[in-house]
DNA sequence: TGATAATTTGACCGATTGGTAAACATTACA
DNA sequence: TGTAATGTTTACCAATCGGTCAAATTATCA
């Protein structure tokens, strides 16, 4: 007889590891399209291959995947914010932020489409992780940037609106993809699109965060 | 016997317009927050306080509903594209496109959403209008910016990629109000909220675009 | 007022939804 | 190899889905 998933406690198989991992790719694909209220289980089964109750076999209700999915993506879309060094140069360390956000954004469309339909929805299922472990994280950070200023190595900003203003460029090529291309059509296409943004985001927060000198009677 | 709304020549009744309006404005709470395929027309139903066979006297289909509501968002979103204008001053226009786009984004954060879901979801319904009526729009004005570039009234920049990020940082307020409400607290709530975010914005976008000295030995 | 058109709704339809039960197939391991 | 645990599927369930129909109600206007 078949145990439940959530009684076991044994070790997990190899089997178990790879079939999870195929039903999230599978999830991943279905739920960042259409966002959870969205998206069935049939779709989610026929994208991974396998039969309905089978997915039901390793995950025990729809949400149960969504969550799994949500959990490992709110964890590693945070990484390039961890390693936000305030030791480092303000410049640089914006920098490598900007472009290492907008990698993700290139590399990783679905994990950022399946966060923003979560965020659309009113964040039902990860308001209590916005307000803790993520707020937190910002908070440092945005102390950082906010010493930086004070220090007179950036101009005076609002740190908060400055983390927000990264987020939304960046995600925004990956979020609202189609309208990315529907705009700039076959001549901006490619790889070079990815470049041009990364250029532009640069030269803007860089260049948008120079100290400015104390304006006065000249 | 009632005649099939779509059979209809005549002009519309006062209880038409009051009706469609109502429907619409309920359309507008349901698809915003889970987009189109995840919201029912009984949800719709409830909200409107009519009964479902009533909703479908007016809109045959709930497909219907949310072309509707499509067709009037882009038409008002792009007004503020619209207004910009060639012959004003290149800091001027910018700063308040800005301010306009921040405005919409908050006083009417449900037809952001509408929209971002549906761009999330591969805009299956709009993708043509993207690509014609959009993208004829953003390309007017994208060589307005490259004009003033040239003429070194602001810094030389790939114009489209500056209007995506405004559009993405303007519509983030809207988009991904419960992160921001999580992340800035209590601390920078009610409408201050929205003034600091319209003062830093502006700061990024005109320092960021104004002309640099150019570079050589010094 | 009366009759005709416009509006509203309860009952209902087949298809799809998330999820279950139990039989069947496969794997791991003594 | 045998057998018990693990993995898979067919058949199915009640609830909900988008949408229809006909009957009942209300508004319009000659």
């Amino acid at each position: 007889m078949a145990i439940p998933r959530a009684a076991r406690t044994q070790r997990r198989t190899r089997i178990q590891e790879e079939k999870e991992e195929q039903i999230l790719e599978a999830a991943l694909d279905v739920f960042s399209v259409s966002g959870f209220r969205g998206s069935t289980i049939d779709q989610i089964a026929e994208v991974a291959g396998m039969s309905k109750p089978n997915l039901l076999y390793y995950f025990r209700t729809k949400e149960a995947m969504h969550r799994a999915l949500i959990d490992r993506v709110l964890f590693t879309w945070l990484e390039p914010l961890r390693a936000f060094d305030a030791e480092g140069n303000p410049e640089s360390e914006i920098r490598s932020y900007i472009r290492r956000k907008l990698e993700m954004a290139r590399d990783f469309p679905r994990e950022s489409r399946l966060f923003a339909n979560e965020m659309l929805q009113g964040a039902p299922h990860v308001e209590d992780e916005l307000k803790g472990p993520l707020k937190e994280l910002v908070d440092e950070k945005a102390e950082v940037i906010r010493t930086w200023a004070k220090a007179g190595k950036i101009a005076k900003c609002d740190p908060y609106h400055l983390i927000f203003s990264i987020w939304s460029t960046t995600q925004h090529y990956a979020d609202f993809d189609v309208q990315v291309r529907a705009v700039l059509g076959q001549d901006h296409a490619g790889a070079g699109r990815f470049e041009d943004a990364a250029r532009f985001l640069e030269q803007l927060f860089i260049d948008g965060l120079k100290v400015k000198p104390v304006q006065g009677v000249s």
